[in-house]
DNA sequence: ACGTGTCATGATAGCGCTATCTTTTTATCG
DNA sequence: CGATAAAAAGATAGCGCTATCATGACACGT
């Protein structure tokens, strides 16, 4: 009986039942000290935690999912991958995914391939919530039809708030705004902009705060230096061309991301343009490019992982309140940003400074 | 009574239970038929089967592994954000891992800091097994202690084989050998080469690649032409702007991985010179850098995805069997690679061919 | 002294699945 | 056609944990 018992279990890792022996309590007792421990007298729990650590006891998560019956499905779809942020989100999400039991099916979801079919499938019962990064949570024909199916969903970093779904997001609003001023207290003000592309909502915010920095600062924005990007390397490379070109040239350009910043870099290379000594250049986002090319940009750092860890925080907490009829609506969360200083932005060359 | 049980119970899933009733049959049927199905009747099987889609019915992973008893902790250690490669190894590895039903830790591990007490934190008790990506799968140290300890470890792209460790690697030898066979096939023969970081081994086979496929082509190496580089972009912009520098400077640059060859095509620009039509330049990994700059890069594409898959598979296995008392020792695999043509390569200008 | 409430703890019963053993059914043969 | 082996199906018993209820201990008021 013993031998076929051993034979089932486990690598001999210890259980509630071996720390109780050793703490001379219930297994019951050492289960409340692991969850919190109300209810459980000073001196017992000391003793359950001195048996846990000379154990070495970790619970078994299966058992604790199984017994507790919470185990939750979260679909993470990604369709741009846009790697560094890939990466950082993945991280985030497995490290909730762990802390709060939840299972993590990482889904890849091109809006072409038959994106209905799969989200029914998913939504129609193995799945109890949606994580949706960009570019997809500004899919409004899937947020439409999960809307529809009923399915919890919990967007990050859209650029605009969703009534019918939970929202992770940063201030690109205000995120530009800072940047902005930054370049003008460097002494820009030729400053072109480079729009993102027209499809994702935060480039028209970006824009926004792009604007307003300006205008409060008194300085009128030229429209010949504010060009339409599309978020790719070669679209920044094409925008800061024609920059540059002009008569009376722009002494630092913001663009709406790293990849088109980085191609702005490669067009003052290509014109024999130092940077940041002739041209100052910042981007947006902190994706890996931009520390990976030279010199290293100026940018927003979004805190992706923390955006992924909220979101799917906010997103069990959303299902369970819901499974308890607690129908309180989907939570939104506005993260903080941060403006990194590298190496891609210098005061105006003295020529144009003034 | 009833209503106690449906509080505990998640959330209206269907259990085995539920199909097997609907089958007509018994639960452990219905488990036989999840699990490879050896020893049940195909019209048993089909029941069973049209009663799982009928309920959409998803095994309870918990349960599962719990019943199983056979749910294994594997750490995935990584140091170099190489953001594109993690993410990728990242999503092979929850594949694999999901597949398997192992328990996926993902932990960041830079040599300096205290990296010998986590993880000897780690083996101790938590962690059965250990997936090693570069560079920490070159990182003698850290394989040494991992040895001491007796932990189980597999080491995903190392340069060079172990036989203390289970291994997955691509030939970075041969395919070196192609890329340079394939510069070649176009007409080149002033071919710079650019070495990646000298602490990690892959550097010195795909050094050897390109030696022995220049030298079989009958092409001597001009020693000139060979640059050390770092695997960085910086390194690949300084090495590239030497060569291209000298009098008599190449006609195509093989470096060593994608982001110094994008520095490469960053010298290129700085001198005037159009990639591809006045230099070549090809790189190696494949990484998003390699798609996102412009022109983008004919290179190497390692199926990270798969080799992490295939990592996290022989892992499980070797465990597995090492409980079992079969000492079959470590596993090894070394899976294809592919030559990706993309916009960086074309014949050598009139000027400098033949 | 007694009831009554509060708190810490224990006993019990599963969560959904599968390992193992036992029973049935089916195929095979003299 | 009954005997035997082999295949298919079922019964039973947990895996490790926690929800729930039951118990015991102790303090309080009357």
């Amino acid at each position: 009986m013993n031998e076929q018992r051993a034979r089932r279990r486990q690598s001999g890792r210890p259980t509630v039942n071996d720390v109780a022996r050793l703490a001379d309590c219930s297994p019951m007792t050492v289960s409340r000290v692991i969850n919190g421990g109300t209810g459980v007298r000073e001196e017992t729990r000391l003793a359950v935690e001195a048996a846990i650590r000379e154990l070495n006891y970790a619970p078994n998560r299966a058992a604790r999912s199984l017994a507790g019956a919470s185990q939750l499905r979260i679909a993470l779809l990604y369709s741009n991958p846009s790697a560094a942020y890939l990466s950082e989100l993945l991280i985030g999400c497995m490290d909730a995914a762990s802390r709060l039991d939840a299972h993590l099916v990482v889904e890849r979801c091109d809006p072409d391939r038959d994106q209905a079919r799969m989200i029914a499938k998913l939504a129609e019962n193995a799945i109890d919530g949606f994580l949706l990064p960009p570019p997809l949570c500004d899919d409004t024909a899937l947020l439409a039809r999960l809307r529809r199916a009923g399915t919890h969903a919990m967007l990050i970093g859209p650029g605009q708030a969703q009534a019918q779904h939970g929202v992770v997001m940063i201030d690109d609003y205000q995120a530009a705004y800072d940047m902005t001023r930054h370049i003008l207290d460097l002494g820009h003000r030729r400053i072109g902009f480079i729009i993102g592309n027209p499809h994702q909502s935060a480039s028209a915010l970006r824009l926004a705060g792009f604007r307003d920095a300006m205008s409060e600062a008194g300085v009128p924005v030229d429209e010949a230096l504010v060009k339409q990007g599309q978020f790719t390397y070669r679209s920044g490379l094409d925008a800061a061309m024609e920059l540059l070109a002009l008569a009376d040239r722009p002494t630092a350009i913001f663009a709406s991301n790293d990849d088109m910043a980085a191609g702005c870099v490669a067009a003052a290379h290509r014109n024999d343009l130092d940077v940041p000594k002739d041209l100052t250049v910042c981007g947006f986002d902190d994706t890996a490019l931009a520390s990976t090319i030279w010199p290293e940009l100026t940018t927003i750092r979004q805190p992706i992982r923390q955006m992924a860890e909220t979101a799917l925080d906010l997103l069990v907490q959303d299902i369970r309140a819901r499974r308890q009829g607690d129908a309180r609506g989907p939570r939104h969360a506005t993260l903080d940003y941060q403006l990194v200083r590298r190496d891609s932005d210098a005061p105006p060359p003295a020529s144009a400074a003034g």
